[in-house]
DNA sequence: TATGAATGAGTCTTCATTCAT
DNA sequence: AATGAATGAAGACTCATTCAT
């Protein structure tokens, strides 16, 4: 995990502070954004009250989870561009895995609320200016060894995962487990085509989407 | 449009009609699904009485924004499936026009109760057989024809629009406003890819998807 | 009554608006201004959202009380200033009316809440303003007659009024009724001493309290 | 000090009551009877639990804070009885030197539920006893003396007493710290005119406020 | 014993829906 | 028929008090 802002913390209380944001993140993702605090801490196996005293008020609950989830997708970041020296195997393998990983954030995300306050979240832009920053170098060698098509940038790919972290629903469960692999495999193929269909709009650069949130096209 | 509910109505009346599913519409789209009623009844410039008069509760609103907007992709299907010879030209205008058209509804289904209040619907499930039939020719006849890879179905089509019609936020004007159509172009080069990268999971047919909400992929 | 900021309201919800401030005004008195909303609800026989329509929140509806009020006691200081022409009798007429009128308000604003809110609302201060002012020119005409000590000032006239103000508890309810007048009556015997004993502090003037909320002494 | 209720007590027990009563004395005072049970731990240095130990609960603590100080008054008042023979100054120099003594007090209790708890507890009821038969005695000598007018009695005084050390806020530092013993003065003065304005009620006897708070006349 | 975390009842406040005007 | 006021149930949040560390 890379960001923790909570320094000392009684043994007992850190359990807890951990249980609440891991099922603030499920139920989130089962219920939407705006679901009653009760629930979450009948989830977390906790009374409101030390819901309460651990997140003073939804918003920083939303952002407890949002940087849990990000800390853990730049880690998997670091170790993928540490280890991997194919540039579009490097690219490949991590919007795969953090398709994989973060099935759950895509259904965390959705709604003007955790938007917002996601987005006013300073620690999380870091976190987030970290990931495109990384993103860009394994797009750029995978550019420059002529694995990808070059009509694209580093944005393009960020809103490409983003859109299609969102998922889908009311499918059978193995159709929603394999999609966003599925239709990112589909993509991917898109982005080798040399030459490819001319692509309408303009190369999405990492500026471009500094201000978005990465993970939360919508 | 195709579908309509309400058959006679005083010419005040339906035009009061109108006014509050256009503005029900644009608020569900910048404000969620759970805006105020008041909000909306504003917005359409009528009383809250005068809302609850014509839709008794939040359910039947979202139903009918849902249909008034599922209504005119249809009949847009249908003039392209009547006018257009050419099975991926066919395939590649509905899928664009979509995306053209319905920016809009990407926007407004995101919530657990819109996807279950739509889901529910008789009349949009309908409607949305419809829409998957005739899909469903599209791609059988462009992949006869040889234009459309073979290891996709027309469940995954439907699929991969209604993700990309999620659409993204808080990027420039104009990324955003391209955004559907260039990144359907790059997936459209990825079904064109002979051979692809073998995709993981199956095809998902339009029975695989009888359940889901097509434009709902949240 | 001088100050009233609403300017239309249709009948029944001017009803209901007067009704509320009439039941907050008794209620505050008898439990505090910290009472639950619902219970001024209750006693002014509508219910909370019809409350909470009219003053979205507890600070707006103690502003009101205390607008009332003073409203009528800037009223009847008018009245007085110009009715009576002894200046004498004017001031004692005024303190007397003032205590007559506002058992009330003495019971209303004890608190650290109320003082705060109500001194932070502008209008009010302007009627406080305006009744400090009546105060000073009573209070200097009947220094000018003769009548009065001369080593007190207006500010100690409202400090002396607010603090007889404030009344008394748990004594039997004829000893309560009279306990205002009797004691600023004591109080005014001493304000005529000729030579007085020397007072301790200085004179406070108007400028000193036009900080302090008159009629709240704590 | 006259009251103790709570004979043997470890010496830093003992050390940490001390503070929380002072810490309350003074906490209540600024902000009122209400204030989180914390935050009065919090000014005295110790946690929650202390405090609970300490005082089961907050009626507790409010009785011991108004014993603490009521105990301090009487301990003046006899001192001054025994010490002072002119029944005018004695009565003066007790009024003021409660005056100078409870500044603090008169912030302390401004509550109907501060004033439910303290008339409720039975050793607080008997040093208020004491001190109205000291007081009595003091105002029948000096009516006996005749230097005070007839027309009032003890009850009187101590109503008086009571409504001065309510004290004022929001006002110079100099103006309030003297505002007592000013206010005080100038009733003095009225309470020797001879003859004054004939007042309004009757006098009020011990009798009549041995069911009132001698300070707490909120 | 002192601490501060956990609990949950009590209030405040919002808003979907009903109803008087 | 249109309006906007009234209602009250639902959910957020606070804090007195209890309890594990």
């Amino acid at each position: 995990m890379s960001t923790d802002a909570t320094p000392q913390l009684r043994a007992d209380a850190r359990r807890n502070r951990d249980r609440i944001i891991n099922a603030a993140r499920v139920v989130f993702a089962e219920r939407g954004p705006e679901v009653p605090m009760e629930e979450i801490a009948r989830a977390a196996g906790v009374g409101t009250g030390t819901l309460y005293r651990r997140f003073p008020d939804r918003d920083s609950l939303i952002r407890a989870v949002g940087q849990h989830v990000f800390g853990r997708v730049l880690d998997e970041a670091r170790a993928i561009a540490a280890r991997e020296s194919d540039p579009w195997r490097a690219l490949t393998e991590f919007l795969l895995t953090a398709t994989d990983m973060h099935t759950v954030l895509r259904l965390s995300m959705h709604s003007p609320r955790a938007r917002e306050v996601l987005g006013a979240d300073p620690e999380l832009t870091q976190v987030r200016g970290e990931l495109l920053s990384i993103l860009d170098s394994m797009v750029r060698a995978a550019q420059e060894s002529g694995a990808l098509r070059a009509d694209v940038s580093s944005g393009d790919i960020a809103m490409i995962l983003s859109i299609v972290l969102q998922g889908v629903r009311d499918v059978p469960d193995d159709v929603r487990r394999e999609a966003p692999a599925r239709y990112l495999t589909l993509v991917l193929d898109g982005l080798q085509a040399r030459p490819g269909t001319p692509l309408p709009g303009r190369p999405v650069t990492a500026e471009d989407i500094s201000m978005a949130r990465v993970y939360t096209a919508d």
